[in-house]
DNA sequence: GACTGGCACTCGACTTGACGGAGTGCCAGG
DNA sequence: CCTGGCACTCCGTCAAGTCGAGTGCCAGTC
């Protein structure tokens, strides 16, 4: 049996009902509170049968029914209208997103404005180093057995790692790599660098080759081992809103879940370019994540995709308002990356 | 009247027994446990003299004694023996910060072995800017108008920002700014650094004024404004250990206070030399934090100090422990910075 | 004078039972 | 297919009662 158009119509009434008022929505007070044209037992046959099919569910008998993972996916799926920001809201972001200096500054405030908005947990990925291109390359002598590496990527990154070398370097050495190892490198994404810095060991006099050898594995290790490690959180005090009725009584899985960068990353980093993940609940592969609804996005500048960004928070949560939310951030983020 | 030995033999036994059962101890159980030569009367009566004078509370009539604030104070002042770390611990530290590769990786893998050993929130300042002098500054052309400034601190700390600049300028000019620039600050205490960067923009031919002005602001706001703003955060997920018991219900005040800088740098940021200062309850001056306890030191190279570095958890805390684990990474944290 | 044993008392935690109400499922009738 | 009615279930709450840990106080002892 499939369900018609009313029962559907029940389905949203109850997800919403239920999310505003984080209790059990029973028959009789969703007839009042929406003009469904029908009595309480008509809902009743209804709720029957959603529940039958794993839409919704009662905690106990007699009380009234909440919905399931399923309900939620049912609902995100063909039920919710997404809502527009507000003209405020909008606003909002702008404003907070205007003032930013640097890449850091863009980062943390975008997260913290994400968390404010959705009231939710939020994630910000910094620009996946995977995906962005070398723009330039530095070595800043220190001493004459050391050297700072400093990479700038165009997504705006800079990571730097220290370098000891096996032999004393002068600096005409250093500057004479610097320029080698920019005219190979400069402008090349990321991922496509480790054959060409093998490349440059292989071109370099024998007599440097162990000093550059040993440049190289540390900048494949900037450039490619570490690489997507960054992100930024925020927004960690709104888990205890809604009592410990969300989380099913204790934060603490979820806490550790958030401490975890690698799991962060799997949820906020798969991204499909302009799709909108929602996982809901049992949805998402961590066990820790069970009671949790994840909605994330990709951003970056024009059409491409650098990054992504995120919000984390109950299942019980406004979804068409932090799918908008979410997508809208993301956007403003983009543009603001497209500028630079 | 004052407190003879036994009566803070008592309060010894009180906070002790508290921290380790989290339970109210009432008079019988603790001469059962504790081997004080007297009767459960004695104890009682001690236990009266203690409560008047503000050391210990009942939480109801008829329920064992609880330590105060000024319980735990006269505690950590006057009762704890220092335990001394175990020969595993040491070696945990050791092998938990040897591999590190760099100053971020250095602070990230001291702020989660703080949270693990102390089994608390852990917070880690990065080395003040305030506190280092500029090793090197590194002046990257971008493009013709915008140029990377990379300042290395000799702390370890690198810090960039892109400098917009007023006029085309060329590589040479860049060089040759460079030059001058490291030559006036090299060496100098970044606190120290703004009367030689006005003087660089006054020493400047005419006609480069205006560039030389626009970096020297954009370096004043990386050496001086913006410095002391950076610290790693771990454990929070270790809030939830022992119920919601701790911080009296709510954990939302206090993950609010986690999310704000300011109030962190300010918790673990005032050091004074070789001292680990310990925050008690109602000795916090932040109020989202008045239920809970700060035990915070200063780390760094020698016998100077770069940094903070302290942890975070309910009054009913092990402060022994606690404070021998602060001290020994802040130790050996130090050491590791020493080495550069 | 300090410690101790004994005793009455207090008060929270837990159990039990009763009750009201919200919500349900089902059925017969429109 | 919808609706009104009815019996039923079961949660939440309240009141009463019991239990036990822990106390304060007092008189007695060393």
């Amino acid at each position: 049996m499939s369900l018609d158009d009313r029962k559907l119509e029940v389905l949203r009434a109850i997800v919403e009902d239920y999310v505003a008022t984080q209790e059990p929505v029973g028959s009789k007070a969703l007839v009042e509170r929406r003009q469904l044209g029908v009595s309480p037992a008509t809902v009743r046959n209804d709720m029957a049968v959603l529940e039958e099919e794993g839409y919704i569910r009662q905690p106990h008998t007699s009380a009234g029914r909440v919905p399931t993972d399923a309900g939620y996916r049912l609902f995100v799926d063909r039920l919710s209208r997404v809502k527009a920001l507000s003209p405020a809201e909008r606003r909002a972001i702008e404003r907070f997103l205007a003032g930013a200096v640097d890449l850091d500054d863009v980062v943390h405030r975008t997260v913290r404005l994400l968390a404010q908005l959705t009231r939710q947990v939020a994630v910000v990925q910094y620009p996946s180093l995977s995906r962005s291109s070398v723009r330039h390359l530095e070595l800043v002598p220190i001493s004459t057995t050391r050297i700072m590496l400093v990479m700038i990527a165009d997504t705006g990154r800079v990571e730097q790692r220290l370098v000891e070398l096996p032999a004393p370097t002068g600096p005409d050495d250093v500057l004479d790599m610097r320029r080698k190892v920019n005219a190979k490198l400069t402008g090349v994404k990321l991922a496509d660098t480790p054959p060409l810095v093998q490349a440059l060991v292989d071109e370099s006099a024998p007599e440097k080759r162990n000093t550059v050898a040993c440049v190289a594995s540390v900048l494949l290790e900037t450039l490619v081992e570490r690489s997507d490690e960054r992100l930024a959180l925020a927004g960690t005090a709104n888990l205890t809103r809604g009592g410990v009725l969300d989380f099913q009584g204790s934060l603490r899985p979820v806490l550790e879940a958030l401490e975890e960068e690698v799991i962060l990353l799997k949820l906020i980093g798969e991204v499909e370019p302009s799709t909108t993940r929602v996982r809901i609940g049992d949805e998402n592969e961590i066990d820790n994540l069970r009671a949790a609804s994840v909605v994330s996005t990709g951003y970056g500048p024009g059409t491409t995709i650098v990054g992504g960004l995120g919000v984390l928070g109950p299942t019980r949560m406004d979804y068409p308002g932090t799918i908008a939310t979410v997508r809208a951030v993301a956007r403003y983020v983009g543009d603001l990356l497209a500028q630079n």
